[in-house]
DNA sequence: TGAAATGTTGGGGCG
DNA sequence: ACGCCCCAACATTTC
């Protein structure tokens, strides 16, 4: 009898499945299994507020496979040896699982591929719709800026459509009882992806986990919000975005199921206005990936090797004062605290908040890369990374001049009426609309009554600092 | 996926 | 009625 170990990692899911479907296709019994590498380096390691998730996505997981007849089998360790054991134990003659593309596991998993050559491990690409290498410029280097990226990737998308569709899930998983002994009933609790503490079950209420809720916020969004999509994405107030990311990054749902659903057999070339602004950005995703795998030392260097030099300040209590969403500047605060809150903030605010700590507060953007990583959910190094890096000035954006936000212009923009910063920070809720996005401008009287911290910088004069220690490196 | 400085226009107040 | 000034609103330029 043959037996094959798939083995899942960001691909929490059934449907679209490549490894699971060849596993499915060609062995008799399927020994499905899920690793904690807690030994993975600082970068890759995912953070507190992800593994909260990791776990109810691996509970959703287990059940699926529980009513197709299998099981989840979880373990934590060195995958090597884990699964080493695991093909002894089980007498597994194959083993297949689906492409990871951040560098720390290509180097890790190119040795494990190396290590099991007697079960010819058979690998496949679920997670991307282009894998890096495949995109390139004429001269075989890679984009570093994403508008002709987006133009080649795309139509690349159109001219080869069959080969980008998503596979159905496996109309059953074949597996027997030495499958389910294998599983202990405490397997997921004994990863300990859950820290004993109340923030999980608060962070958990906003949030419905699994392959299933995954398809059915898609449906939400395409049904309802990506026909205002191109404005309605920048108002934070509104829910407008696909709140899709935790579930990409966890491959809940995979890029291709998007696309194919929102293009519903159209080319992208003859989607809508508001349909293209959103199918950009899945290729954003794509891009991020694709600068990492080119770029692997991203993670800790600015891709402009000039801010190498950039004078970062050095301030510990400015960075606390970010994090809890405490900096005065009310845009910022209420990110900040949606994030801490939920584990997920809106993308306009998150290049607001990101623009403060490092343009105002002049801190290293690896400082807020940091955070966000941990506190995420959807904290996904290639897009986080390039997200910072943007938004640092030294990664991938082809504007010509040094690009500043101000967060009271941001906010009076996209929150209008303040209902976003009201919502986050309630000290503000009676303030009018005038003065919501700077309660400074108050008269001091009104000031006092608020129990709202004062600005932790000048807007005006923390630009002009960054302006100018922009002029000191751009040489 | 920007902001601030600078330039232009046009309506209203006023002598 | 007219010129002048002021300034808001909008447009353009610059980093």
């Amino acid at each position: 009898m043959s037996t094959a170990i798939v083995w899942f990692r960001q691909d929490l899911r059934l449907a679209d499945n490549p490894a699971l479907q060849a596993a499915c296709e060609q062995c008799e019994r399927i020994v499905p299994v899920f690793i904690d590498d807690p030994r993975d380096s600082t970068v890759a390691r995912i953070g507190a507020a992800s593994r909260v998730w990791l776990h109810h996505s691996l509970v959703s997981l287990g059940n699926s496979l529980e009513q197709a007849g299998s099981a989840l089998i979880c373990r934590q360790g060195d995958p090597l040896e884990i699964l080493e054991a695991l093909i002894d134990e089980c007498g597994a003659t194959r083993i297949f699982w689906n492409r990871c593309q951040d560098p720390v596991t290509i180097a890790r998993d190119k040795l494990i591929k190396t290590s099991l050559a007697a079960l010819e491990p058979k690998t496949f690409n679920a997670l991307l719709i282009h894998e890096p290498w495949t995109v390139l410029k004429k001269d075989g280097t890679p984009y570093k800026v994403y508008t002709p990226y987006w133009r080649v990737a795309s139509a690349a998308y159109d001219g080869d459509r069959d080969r980008h569709q998503p596979l159905p899930a496996p109309a059953s998983i074949p597996s027997d009882a030495v499958c389910r002994k294998l599983r202990g009933a405490s397997d997921i609790e004994g990863l300990g992806l859950l820290p004993d503490k109340s923030w999980p079950a608060s962070m958990m209420s906003h949030w419905s986990v699994g392959e299933q809720a995954a398809t059915t916020q898609l449906e939400h969004f395409l049904g309802k919000h990506v026909e205002r999509y191109a404005d309605g994405r920048n108002l934070p107030a509104e829910s407008a975005t696909s709140r899709l990311s935790p579930y990409l990054h966890h491959g809940e749902i995979s890029p291709r199921q998007i696309l194919a659903r929102l293009t519903r057999g159209r080319e992208l070339s003859a989607l809508g206005d508001d349909e293209t602004v959103y199918a950009k950005e899945v290729f954003w995703r794509e891009f991020g990936y694709s600068l990492l795998f080119h770029f692997p030392d991203m993670p800790t260097k600015p891709l402009d090797r000039r801010f190498s030099n950039f004078p970062w300040k050095k301030g510990q209590k400015a960075l606390q004062a970010w994090q809890q969403g405490r900096t005065g500047v009310p845009i910022v605060d209420a990110g900040m605290r949606e994030l801490y809150a939920t584990g997920w903030m809106h993308n306009r605010v998150r290049m607001i908040v990101a623009s403060y700590l490092v343009k105002n507060l002049l801190l290293h953007w690896r400082q807020g890369e940091a955070w966000f990583r941990d506190c995420l959910v959807d904290a996904d190094v290639a897009s986080n990374v390039m997200g910072w890096q943007w938004t640092a000035g030294c990664g991938a954006d082809a504007a010509p001049f040094f690009r500043v936000f101000n967060p009271v212009l941001q906010g009076e923009r996209f929150d209008r009426q303040g209902a976003y910063v009201r919502q986050w920070v309630p000290e503000l809720a009676d303030v009018d609309d005038r003065h919501v996005h700077q309660p400074w401008s108050l008269s001091a009287a009104a000031r006092a009554a608020l129990d709202y911290p004062e600005p932790l910088v000048d807007l005006k004069i923390s630009r002009q600092q960054a302006l100018d220690a922009f002029a000191e490196i751009r040489g």
